[in-house]
DNA sequence: ATGCCCTATGATATAGGA
């Protein structure tokens, strides 16, 4: 089974890309972060057409998720269980479904704009509601494979940026944001590295100055797995092509192949 | 090479991204 998370960042605007790496990637599950449109508006007829369901929870301009599936789409949960407001309104940011026999949730964390911002607390009180429905959902069924996947906007080691030294006084790398990667690693989640390729782990380029082509990347977007799930991991990538050339996203996908449950036979 | 910001909006500037 092949598992994706992408922040395509405009479902509208990366359609064409999107389909495109779709059929080229042939993944069996897909979470998408980013879709800057409503749930009625994603293009739920172009992805049928190459054989997925999909549950889109958008509410317009800004944020929005997906869960893409060709194994099945059950037991869908929209928003993180006590997930808190920002300015009177529970965005969306969070949806888990059960595909194949593996619970997925596409997150997009809240970006947290600098330290000292509203914005920022709500970054640590989101990720502290993500961490309570990870736990609950965990103690519910531990043998099932169970992955958050998606845009966590936070760099988990100084590793996971191009330049340090760029960072000081910004989001993305503060103890707290680390912090609460590490409290969702003790609920019984690891983060499932992808291999190098090309020396960079990264998965962000921002569009301007011309980063992706000097290396100006970031590791954001992140596969927290329970064990069971790792187990079945065989390979983690980043697929870079995806962020080459018109039209791209300013992220690219992760990737993670797992082997097929095993079932006993007689 | 991958090439020097992009997207959506009651738009013609602004907010957000990270």
């Amino acid at each position: 089974m092949r598992i994706a998370t992408w922040n395509v960042n405009s479902i509208g605007a990366r359609l064409p890309r999107v389909l495109e790496w779709l059929e080229a990637a042939e993944p069996d599950v897909v979470a998408l972060q980013e879709l800057k449109c409503t749930s009625d508006d994603f293009p739920h007829l172009p992805i049928r057409a190459l054989g997925y369901e999909a549950v889109a929870h958008g509410n317009g301009r800004w944020n929005g998720v997906a869960l893409l599936s060709r194994v099945g789409l059950e037991d869908v949960t929209l928003d993180l269980s006590g997930q808190p407001e920002y300015e009177g309104v529970v965005e969306t940011r969070a949806v888990g479904a059960t595909c194949g026999g593996v619970r997925v949730w596409s997150v997009y964390v809240p970006n947290g704009r600098e330290p000292d911002h509203d914005h920022y607390a709500y970054k640590l009180a989101w990720f502290d509601a993500l961490r309570g429905t990870v736990a609950s959902e965990l103690a519910a069924d531990p043998a099932l494979p169970y992955a958050v996947i998606g845009d966590f906007n936070v760099a988990p080691t100084d590793a996971d940026v191009w330049d340090i030294a760029q960072f000081a006084n910004s989001t993305h790398v503060t103890p707290a944001e680390r912090q609460a990667l590490a409290d969702l690693r003790a609920e019984g989640l690891a983060d499932l590295m992808p291999r190098s390729l090309k020396g960079e782990p990264y998965t962000f380029w921002d569009y301007r100055n011309g980063a992706f082509h000097r290396g100006w990347g970031m590791r954001i977007d992140l596969i927290y797995a329970n064990s069971p799930f790792v187990a079945l991991a065989q390979d983690t990538w980043v697929d870079r092509e995806a962020r080459k050339g018109k039209g791209a996203s300013d992220h690219a996908p992760l990737v993670v192949d797992l082997t097929d449950p095993v079932t006993v036979s007689p």
